[in-house]
DNA sequence: CGTAGACTTGAGAACCTTCAATCAGTGTGG
DNA sequence: CCACACTGATTGAAGGTTCTCAAGTCTACG
């Protein structure tokens, strides 16, 4: 306990560079050169893992840096002054959070850890500063915000146009692919949040989720137990999820013959 | 128009400078020296307007450059395989389209003009090197896509937990600011879209828009003629669009007696 | 002046929510 | 060890919001 108290923690050493780390690859440093990546390692500050349910900051906290995730997962959510709460996503290691903030300096969102997860701290101005000099993360830093605007675009077309079986199908297969980049397998995972945040994040009653789960059980897509995740019919939820896989017109349509 | 300051004498375009564009406050220029707009200007290619229905990038387009809106309006739209369109942006001057391709270097979505309208193309690899030269551009840029990220969790919010009402009057109101920061009238516009574009946009379909806003005109709120809008009830809309009235408590509601 | 597209209106149906009760898992205290 | 509370998950029934389908009206514009 002492032993990893803060000191430890504050100082850049070696192990937890950025060029030693698994995920860099998926984070800022990619495709940085050995120097870069010295240099960014000598801002970035790694804390101490969360515990389940703390807050890495709360709305409304002064934004100082961006977040990458290291190890664990995290949910960010807004709060209405009801006290009604929308989750707005989920971060697996690799990912940045915090990118919200830059406009106007404050978190819009909370964000808390679903289970023990450590996080790299970028304080943000240095993190400008750098990126200034370093053509290759200014890059980074562009392509992982547009990365985030088309995923919430995504997120809202789903939102707008699709029902609910299909936005659980696109989740886990987001899921899915998410756990297989990050070396873990892309059919068998244990989601790291309840069902009931799931829910949230797509607009959908818990009582609903319950029932989706059940009927994709029932279908032989897959099987759940609790947060335990075996998808057993990938191309069914794909074909679910989006492409709706021209092999299945509607057979008994016989208007066009030949298009 | 040209009080002219002799420095500027030498910007080849001037009438078209962005330190003379009146929306140089909410767009990227924002708060740069003149000389870094002078730096900006040159890498700017002012195009041809667009006219009403054509394509600024269709789906699909080589990214190569992110545009800004110089005046008119676009929207911005994503089509699925099947043809289902869905509209992910209305656009109006000063505001910043196309920052979702970065990632990816191939436009996600389509960008069609609403009514006649001119852009600033701002080539990206040129604006990268810039940004990495003026920190106030940079700045601004992470600025502008943060802002964007933001906007893109509030809608997806509002599509999560949002009533149709709920949603439309969100829409009525943000489309009030937006026209009031550019120096038009807060209350009497204009829509440049289709109810049916609205409609596609906040996951509603075309004959719940025009029920809405029936109910919205019988309730007094607003008062529309075709596209052109009256908001009446600003705070009747605002009330709607976020604060719960909290002036109806459920105070009036006996636990259930039995049914 | 006629056609095409946009908008409106009504009726019925679908999907999902809400409410309520039950159940399972977990940690706590007697 | 077991009763107890607590949270999260599940299931059923009823109801509401919004969609779809089908006309019908209006408007814009060649």
């Amino acid at each position: 306990m002492t032993i990893a108290d803060s000191s430890a923690f504050r100082v850049s050493n070696l192990r937890q560079a950025c060029a030693h780390c698994g995920l860099n690859q998926l984070c800022l440093p990619m495709a940085l050169s050995e120097a870069d990546m010295e240099q960014l390692d000598s801002i970035v500050e790694r804390r101490k893992p969360l515990k389940r349910g703390s807050h890495l900051y709360r709305a409304g906290d002064g934004f100082k840096a961006i977040y990458a995730v290291r190890s664990g997962s995290l949910k960010t959510f807004s709060v209405t002054e009801t006290g009604e709460e929308q989750v707005t996503g989920f971060h697996l290691p690799g990912e940045l959070i915090g990118l919200d903030a830059i406009n106007s300096w404050v978190h819009p969102c909370s964000a808390s850890a679903l289970e023990t997860t450590s996080v790299c701290a970028l304080p943000f101005e240095e993190l400008e500063q750098l990126a200034a000099h370093i053509p290759g993360l200014q890059r980074q830093l562009l392509r992982l915000m547009s990365k985030e605007i088309f995923a919430d675009q995504e997120m809202l077309f789903a939102m707008a146009r699709r029902s609910a079986e299909e936005r659980l199908a696109m989740l886990l297969l987001s899921f899915s692919d998410r756990f297989s980049r990050r070396g873990l397998s892309a059919t068998r995972f244990r989601l790291p949040m309840a069902r009931s945040d799931l829910g949230n994040y797509l607009g959908l009653a818990p009582e609903t989720m319950s029932r989706l789960f059940r009927r994709f059980s029932e279908n032989g897509w897959l099987s759940a137990d609790g947060r335990e995740i075996q998808l057993l019919d990938i191309a069914a939820l794909t074909e679910l999820s989006g492409r709706p896989t021209d092999d299945e017109p509607p057979v008994g349509k016989l208007h066009h013959s030949s298009l």
